[in-house]
DNA sequence: GGTCCTGTTGAGTGG
DNA sequence: CCCACTCAACAGGAC
């Protein structure tokens, strides 16, 4: 066995050659000492059961785009098996690991493996160099800023970057020397796995609708950012959350896997709107990336960000268990088409639009079934392509209104919302295909048609498509009762602690 | 303490 | 008649 020193790059969610410091470091250095250079990838052997299959297929599509934009420069990517805090500390001892590189997160369960990794490194004496390079600021450099408090508004967060200066991103394109290829670099057992390696049948998939990769990432922000008119009138509150292909970017994807760096899309951004009228967050698109650093530097900054209990932000609220009525929902069951085809959307796609999120997330929790936001979040976080830690919890917090927002009296109803920009019921009819035959009249609320519209549709209400599980007209006003009296025990806790002296 | 808050509903109005 | 749009009501909190 060779005893030339590793220099390695942990990859985690920074799937990419651009603006990828941590990357270029760990080059330059085993460049400089002729060491090899070894990125890394871990995959937990039972991922299959921890990740929907959507977002397996994303991953392991990035993981192959990476590899081979590796190979581009004479690197590669090595996959490990297995958790890094229990198969890293064995490498950094078997390839004489002097230098690892990795990016900053703020997710606590990445945070466990960090810090078992750390204090291994800190024992054998092997540089750690970790770069600020998920989101466009340091997150705790901006909450230092705001004296260790979390911004509790978007605006205030704003006011808190204002000043901030971006940096510019780097490329990598240099081709490595053949002196930093380990004698093991042709060794399959370090290939990207395929879905089938995993245990996993990708013929229970539908298509990819949204190939994962930095190649793709890349393709997909120049093919938007090309459209300067559309972005400069961008505004998110105005777009559709039912047409039946995407209103926006879905850029998000490659932002939570780090395919896309959220500071080139900052600065593609800034040049599209250089001296031209456009607008401005928090509706822009700008304002979404925005959206993105707010959320983080809230996750980063509060103990048990996505939990209720313990978590100081979050508003207590007595939700009750219903695991029939929560499977209808992530199934989506409950009888109300319009429900229902966002949820099956997601599970399909593993993508729905924001204010889709909206309606399902508030028909989840305060508005009709009263369940725990900590429950849809899991539902999400298998399904959603981008599921991102700190934003699903605090999107969850926001729609439920137990942080951030609080206005609970304003209830999506799952009739009207999505009249608004589909009043045929189109995406509806997509996506619940068993009501398709139903007149545009009745596509938002089945059980009002007749018999005889039921039977000649070919689904009865009941039988080839679930009676409604609530009746919201009712519930939402009961729902709203229960938020005014746990707002009011909330605020007398908070008294409590903190009397008037 | 006034002002402000991306993303409501549902009724009412005017083109 | 249908639409696009405005307006009021609503049980809140951060800054």
């Amino acid at each position: 066995m060779s005893k030339i020193p590793s220099v390695i790059h942990w990859f985690r969610l920074d799937l990419r050659l651009h603006d990828n410091l941590a990357l270029r470091n760990a080059i330059n250095e085993a460049e400089n000492r002729q060491h090899f250079l070894r990125p890394l990838y871990f995959i937990e052997e039972d991922i299959k059961n921890k990740i929907g299959g959507n977002r397996l297929r994303f991953l392991i599509q990035s993981l192959q785009d990476l590899d081979s934009n590796l190979r581009k420069i004479n690197s590669r990517l090595f996959i490990i098996k297995g958790n890094a805090s229990k198969k890293l500390p064995e490498l950094l001892e078997k390839w004489h690991v002097k230098y690892l590189s990795v990016q900053v997160d703020i997710d606590p369960e990445v945070l466990q493996h960090e810090e078992v990794i750390d204090k291994v490194c800190e024992e054998k004496d092997i540089f750690v160099v970790k770069r600020v390079q998920h989101t466009v600021y340091d997150v705790h450099n901006v909450l230092k800023k705001n004296n260790g408090a979390i911004p509790l508004t978007y605006q205030k967060f704003l006011s808190l970057v204002k000043d901030n200066p971006v940096r510019d991103t780097i490329e990598i394109t240099k081709k490595l020397s053949d002196c930093c290829k380990s004698p093991d670099f042709d060794l399959k057992e370090y290939d990207v796995p395929t879905l089938a390696d995993l245990g996993f049948d990708e013929s229970t998939l539908g298509e990819t609708k949204y190939p994962g990769g930095e190649t793709e990432a890349i393709k997909r922000l120049n093919f938007y950012m090309a459209k300067k008119q559309w972005v400069c009138k961008f505004e998110k509150p105005n777009s559709s959350p039912n047409s039946i292909e995407p209103s926006t970017t879905v850029l998000s994807p490659y932002l939570s896997h780090g395919c896309l760096s959220s500071k080139l899309f900052y600065h593609k951004l800034k040049e599209v709107e250089n001296g031209v009228p456009h607008t401005d967050p928090p509706v822009s698109l700008l304002g979404q990336l925005m959206w993105r650093e707010f959320y983080y530097t809230a996750g980063a900054g509060t103990e048990n960000f996505d939990k209720m209990v313990g978590n100081k932000v979050c508003t207590q609220i007595p939700w009750e268990k219903n695991d029939i009525h929560l499977k209808a929902w992530a199934e989506g069951m409950t009888g109300y088409p319009f429900v229902d085809a966002i949820m099956r959307q997601l599970k399909q796609e593993g993508w729905i639009h924001h204010l889709a999120r909206h309606m399902v997330a508030c028909f989840l929790t305060r508005g009709d079934l009263w369940i725990s936001w900590e429950e849809g979040a899991k539902v999400f976080e298998s399904y959603l392509l981008d599921y991102d830690w700190s934003l699903n919890a605090g999107n969850w917090m926001w729609l439920s209104a137990s942080a951030f927002f609080y206005k609970y009296f304003r209830v999506y109803s799952p009739i009207a919302f999505g009249k608004k920009t589909d009043k045929e019921g189109l995406y509806i009819k997509k996506y619940v295909p068993e009501l398709a035959k139903y007149p545009s009249e009745y596509i938002y609320e089945p059980w009002k048609a007749p018999q005889s519209v039921q039977r000649a549709a070919g689904c009865i209400v009941g039988e080839g498509y679930p009676k409604r599980i609530v009746e919201h007209d009712k519930i939402h006003k009961e729902n709203m009762q229960k938020m005014s009296q746990a707002y009011k025990v909330n605020k007398e806790k908070k008294s409590l602690k903190r009397p008037r002296s």
